[in-house]
DNA sequence: CTACCGTTATACTTGACTGG
DNA sequence: CCAGTCAAGTATAACGGTAG
């Protein structure tokens, strides 16, 4: 602790902050000027009849957190106080005000309703964010990325020419938590592969120490790369039960995605 | 010194409530 | 119906002490 405290003295946090923000600042003001965030939101699919903060912000938002490699909604307004998020925004909607004689600086936030009682931080509560989450669809959000933001991609020529796609199925787990909906309890060998019951049987008592049951989904995505592999990236995803069989799967993302973005 | 264990603090979730 | 607020419940990390 007192290492991180004189280094953050020192200056040297300083740097590697003021860094990502000028490279998240570019990338917002990018997909920005481009119409991309626009399009984004426009095919969205909100769970929401009204819209009071806007949907461009939502996804904003997300994309925001996850360059922070940040997945709890509590830490956004850390986010928002170090993240080049707000330059997307004008200056008279956000600015980092610096008190005079303390030398803190805070996040003076315009917001996009006057529903808030405190002053705002961030332009929108956290909450929001959250609750917008868990109501959209998760089946319409896996098509939405697997159609609209793909052909988002093709608009952008993000393709390669040779066009190599992988398939890949993986096991995604998550915290024994019965609200993980779909999810299903499978048993691991300690190389993270699942054991079936037979397999099980005929294993020693010292390998069967090295099991453990563990609360999983199963991820089935096509991926985008080139020969050199300079790149990776998502063009359809899906999350399955993890006891779900991907081939069929597979077989379906491929078929939407050449009907979406062509061959 | 380190492996272990119980305690405490903090981070993260969750659902309910409020006022517009 | 919406987003902001609250309070209470869990999970995880940090801490401190102790035995080996």
């Amino acid at each position: 602790k007192p290492l991180i405290l004189q280094a953050l003295g020192s200056g040297e946090f300083d740097y590697i902050e003021s860094a990502s923000e000028v490279f998240e600042t570019e990338f917002f003001r990018f997909i920005k000027a481009k119409a991309i965030l626009n399009k984004l939101a426009e095919t969205y699919p909100s769970p929401r009849k009204k819209e009071e903060v806007p949907l461009w912000f939502y996804v904003a938002s997300n994309l925001s957190m996850r360059l922070h490699g940040v997945h709890s909604f509590n830490a956004f307004p850390l986010v928002v106080r170090s993240g080049g998020l707000l330059n997307v925004l004008g200056p008279k909607e956000a600015q980092k005000v610096t008190h005079p004689d303390t030398g803190d600086v805070t996040i003076a936030c315009e917001g996009f309703n006057q529903k808030n009682h405190y002053d705002r931080e961030a332009p929108c509560d956290q909450d929001f964010l959250r609750k917008l989450a868990k109501d959209t669809e998760p089946d319409a959000l896996m098509r939405w990325f697997s159609t609209d933001v793909a052909e988002v991609f093709k608009s952008q020529r993000a393709f390669d020419k040779e066009g190599i796609f992988i398939g890949d199925a993986s096991y995604l787990f998550v915290p024994d938590n019965p609200n993980y909906e779909g999810s299903v309890k499978l048993l691991f060998d300690d190389n993270d592969h699942p054991v079936s019951e037979e397999a099980h049987k005929k294993m020693t008592d010292e390998q069967k120490t090295r099991c453990q049951w563990r609360r999983c989904y199963k991820m089935v995505s096509l991926l985008h790369t080139n020969r050199t592999m300079d790149f990776f990236f998502f063009v359809a995803l899906k999350v399955l039960p993890g006891n779900a069989h991907e081939s069929p799967v597979l077989y379906e993302q491929v078929r939407q995605f050449v009907e979406t973005v062509g061959k």
